[in-house]
RNA sequence: GCCCCCAUCGUCUAGAGGCCUAGGACGCCACCCUUUCAAGGUGGAGAUCACCGGUUCGAAUCCGGUUGGGGGUACCA
């Protein structure tokens, strides 16, 4: 065992409130918390909002919020948006730890590890274009890295601010990255980069090392996005005389077309899929098993049992496409996992308050086999919150015709349900005893119950998909169930017997 | 352009030199069940393990090259 593997181990996830949380920050942030557990390690969520210009509370909220609301919480960071920190590393939004870059790039500057740049952007563009033309690196010249007293009087005097680039050393970065093994990079080929802005704001790679080593991170997790920028971050660990923490850098997820996965091409906030009725539970296994698999058959794993299994050594290098089809699925087996009670609980935001608690726990054993989403849920039990007239307007007079037979034919088929429905008294209007009157009546008629059920289904739902016939009707109860079955009947009769 | 990473059914993956005539899941197709749609059951199609060349008695597994894909290359993160 080397030295470094015992010291506690300290993962963190730093997402920024640029935007809503992703799921690729959601993914990265599941495996940091999967692996914390699994090693008993500490999480820590640090909140990247250096860039001002974009960063705001709401993100941030979002971010927080959805990652609760995926079952994933950490040991230190903030807890709410705006909120008190826990932790004692804080704070830990980097827009309040201004103080702590500002030391680290006078010391830089100090030793000669960096230097202040008074390059415009337009300069530095004009550089880059000739650089492409002459088929060159595009890189920074180091033109200020030659400037004299003189040059530098001159620019403070125009009231030019410099921004402080690190000068990078020319040499060969080496480091063993957890998932990819050793990586190598010449930073001979890195230009200096800028680490403080000329109006003060520090830059990510900057602030990055500049924190993880304070909040004294063990494991660097993150997307393979940021492969290539550990080597600079390594240059600057070492310029600061920082310890080195383990990298490791899992896959992507990928658009269909195996780009990146993107806002263009696809739904990439958290908060989409939680509107649409995925369930956390589902959308975490989901998650893991992008990228990761246990190496075993089984595929079904609540967060619990996922930080027992998760290991580092089983993440994949190559990006993984994401698979709606895959999550549907998952979704519906999650759903159909739980008790009635529990499903009707979490139906209950995807429906109208017209719809009674009590009336949402009797529809749930109608439609939890057929939800592959809880917003589905809506479409599927509209029938019982719309009024008859409003059902009646959602079909044609074709609708009410089964295969091979006439309207004339469909508007008997309707009032013999009719007549052998009204016999029944309020109390008698259950699902068992309609489908023995309704299968009689059919017998009767000589029609096969299947065609003799499609008008009824269209008369009582106004859709040719329902719920199960006759626990529609138990739930609509008989008033309303008379009033769709003459609505239907009186559209049949007036079109005649042509139609 | 340059640098780096990656490469098993359409997709997610199992596979750590012989257990692989490559397994599972999603999706797809067929059949069964069935009041629609689902759910469930059974079966099926689907991968010359990107390609070429090594190493080895033996390679999806190791090595090299090629091709393809991706990422990075900002005073964004």
């Amino acid at each position: 065992m080397t030295e470094d593997e015992k010291l506690p181990i300290r993962v963190r996830m730093a997402p920024s409130p640029t935007g809503p949380l992703h799921i690729g920050t959601a993914r990265t942030s599941l495996y940091n918390y999967l692996y914390a557990r699994h090693v008993g390690g500490t999480y820590v969520l640090r909140i990247e909002d250096t860039d001002l210009a974009r960063s705001t509370v709401q993100h941030e909220q979002d971010i927080i919020d959805n990652l609760h609301w995926l079952g994933i919480t950490w040991d230190e960071g903030p807890q709410v948006a705006g909120g008190e920190d826990i932790g004692p590393f804080g704070p830990y939004r980097q827009s309040r730890r201004w103080d702590r870059y500002e030391a680290e790039a006078a010391r830089l500057l100090e030793s000669g590890s960096a230097y202040q740049c008074w390059c415009t952007p337009e300069e530095l563009e004009a550089v880059r274009r000739q650089q492409e033309k002459d088929h060159e690196p595009p890189r920074y010249n180091g033109r200020c890295l030659r400037l004299t007293d003189a040059d530098r009087a001159q620019f403070e005097a125009e009231g030019r601010r410099p921004a402080i680039r690190f000068k990078v050393p020319p040499e060969k970065v080496r480091f063993d990255d957890l998932i990819r093994g050793e990586v190598e990079f010449d930073n001979a080929l890195t230009g200096d980069f800028v680490i403080v802005r000329a109006d003060g704001v520090p830059l990510y790679h900057f602030t990055v090392v500049v924190d993880d080593e304070a909040m004294q991170i063990s494991h660097v997790i993150r997307g393979e996005d940021h492969l290539s920028n550990t080597p600079k971050h390594i240059a600057l660990i070492r310029a600061l005389g920082f310890r080195e923490p383990r990298f490791g850098h899992i896959p992507l997820i990928l658009n269909p077309d195996r780009s990146k996965m993107s806002k263009r091409k696809a739904q990439t906030a958290i908060s989409a899929y939680r509107q649409e009725g995925y369930l956390p539970e589902a959308m975490v296994n989901f998650l893991a098993f992008l990228g990761w698999s246990p190496g075993t058959e089984e595929e079904i794993f609540s967060m619990d049992e996922l930080s027992q299994r998760f290991e580092l050594e089983h993440v994949h290098r190559a990006g993984a496409v994401f698979d709606q089809d895959r999550l549907d699925h998952l979704n519906g087996v999650y759903i159909r996992s739980l008790t009635d009670e529990q499903l009707a609980l979490r139906l209950r935001p995807f429906l109208p308050d017209a719809l009674d608690d009590q009336s949402v726990l009797r529809v749930v054993p109608l439609i939890k086999e057929r939800l592959v989403r809880l917003a589905d849920a809506t479409e599927l039990t509209a029938f019982l919150t719309e009024t008859d007239a409003q059902v009646s307007g959602l079909y044609e007079v074709e609708a009410l015709v089964p295969k091979d037979r006439s309207a004339a034919d469909a508007a008997i088929a309707l009032s013999a349900a009719r007549e052998a429905l009204a016999e029944l008294t309020e109390a008698d209007f259950a699902a068992d005893v309609l489908e023995a009157r309704c299968r009689q009546a059919a017998e009767q008629m000589g029609w096969k119950a299947g065609e003799f059920f499609r008008p009824l289904r269209i008369a009582i739902t106004g859709r040719s998909v329902s719920p199960p016939l006759f626990g529609s009707m138990e739930l609509l109860g008989r008033g309303r169930v008379l009033a769709r079955l003459d609505a239907a009947l009186g559209k049949a009769s007036v079109s005649g017997p042509t139609a």
